[in-house]
Order: C-alpha cells, then structure tokens, then sequence
DNA sequence: TATGCACCTTGTAGCAACTACAAGGTCAAG
DNA sequence: CTTGACCTTGTAGTTGCTACAAGGTGCATA
C-alpha cells in the first residue's frame, strides 16, 4: 500500500510516517517503479504498534526500547514490565501536579470577587511566590 | 541587582530571563558602564508573576494577555477570569486524559503473568489498536 | 490527447519554551 | 596579576512532529 492508505489505516499524516522513517523507528518501505514507498503488512503492524506506545505517552527513545525488545521473543517481559511502570509512575506524577494546579485554579476563582483588576485578587496572587 | 541575583531570586536560570527578555515577556533592564543588566525591584517583581503563571500552565502567549491586563488597573476582571477558567478546563481535560492513560498502564502491568517476550501481553497488546 | 486533480517525492523551516554551548569581557579576592 | 565567578552576545539543540515549496506520477474525464 502506499503511504496515503497507511496513513489513513493509522490516523497518521503521511509526514509523520516519513519522519518515522528517517528515525529509524519504521523501517524503510520499498519502492514502486516511480519512487513511490509500497508498504507491506509488516509496516502497518509496526506503526500501529508505534502508534499506540506514543498514545501511551511512551517517548521516542521508550518507542525504541520497546521495539527492540518485542524482536527478541525471548527476552524475560521483566524490561517490558520496568518501562511501564516507569511510565505509570510518571503519569501518577504528572496527575497529582495536574489536580494541585486545578485546585489552585479553582482557588483563585472562587476568591475573586472584584470586578475592577486594581483590586482583583488572581492578579494579585500571581504577584506572590506560593498562593497555597 | 544583577541577573545573576534575580536568577536565584527567581528560581530561573540567567538564560530564561534574557529569552523572556528578547520575547518581550519582562522589560528590558538598565545596564551598568560594564553593560551588564541591572534589575529593579519591579523587575523581581513582574518575573515572579510571570513564572507563577507559567507554573500555573499558562502559555507565554497567556502569560502576555495577563501582564496586559494586569497594566490596566480599571479593567473589568471578566478577562482575567476568562483566562483562569480557561486554563482550569485545560487542566481538567489533561487529568481525564491521564487517569485513562493510567488505567490502561495498570491494566497492561496486570494482565501479563508472561516471563518470555513472545506471549508478553503488554507486546500484544501495544499491537492493537486498542486495548479498552 | 490534453488537462486537471489527487497523490507522491525531497528538502527545509517552523512550533513552544527553553537550554546549552562558544568565545570573549569584567570584577573582586588572594 | 592571576584565578574564578560572573557577565555579554550569538547560535544551535531539544521533542515530536507539522507545514510548506517545487516538482514528479497516475488516473479519470473532455
């Protein structure tokens, strides 16, 4: 197929694709009689494979690692294991930052009662180091 | 003071201050006669409002409509409110977004009682378009 | 046959928000 | 008078794409 169909078949723009190519994270495709790449079904379970891991919020250097150890069957699933709970880990992170931001928010929303910005308190409390 | 000192001051590095400069994010400091920035307690005073916003998640392009209004004190505060809820809806979708990414993290852990590579579920299922 | 249009090719530059140099100038202490 | 910490400018790198530009290809239609 040609990248047009695979992009569809991935939600993946074209560009992207060719991106992938150029850093190694998809292997080359072939090549019609004008230059066109002509992927085969391979390709399309290795995107969609790369795909997933970066919806995942896997990093290109993690995408890599994954892909280098789903080739080797018989590689202990214990460095698998380790690269997902370090991004459980990570995302466990990132949540609890993320639900400290929107208290804060909501904080500064509720606490202001102004309607002029001289004495509005958000503006104010942006002056200041730490709100909470 | 000189940029080192706000730096510190601040918690931000040298570099940020002049690429908040260059950006026209923070006014341009006085130099001393060996041309080197010196910084007002104004200065100090609008860096730290500005990092207090971008720790707060909003963009340069925010932290700029905040400063604008936070200049205009007979401003309605509806603007400013405008943005903080603006960004606590972005917020709120981010945590949704994670939980699910969580969830599907701990899943994948779950799942696989696997030792070797080849029947890894967490292999197979970053094969899939969706595990969910 | 021509032509129009969607698709493909390469290469380069842009995005956000910094961060990291390199190459050199300044200043206070020992 | 030299060492070391600081400062200056300018440029390039980071992540993961995305958006062109300029041109080639393939197929349907007038």
């Amino acid at each position: 197929m040609r990248i047009g169909e695979l992009a569809k078949a991935t939600g993946t723009k074209a560009e992207t694709i060719r991106y992938y190519e150029r850093e190694g994270i998809l292997p080359a495709a072939d090549r019609t009689d004008s230059n066109y790449r002509d992927y085969s079904d391979n390709h399309l379970a290795a995107l969609t494979f790369v795909r997933r891991a970066r919806q995942l919020g896997f990093s290109m250097a993690q995408v890599r690692e994954l892909l280098a150890l789903s080739n080797h069957e018989d590689n202990p699933c214990q460095d698998v294991d380790r690269l997902v709970q370090l991004q459980l880990t990570e995302v466990e992170r990132k949540i609890a930052d993320l639900m400290a931001l929107r208290d804060e928010l909501g904080q500064m929303l509720r606490s202001c009662q102004a309607d002029k910005i001289g004495e509005c308190q958000i503006i104010g409390s942006l002056g200041r180091q730490s709100v909470m």
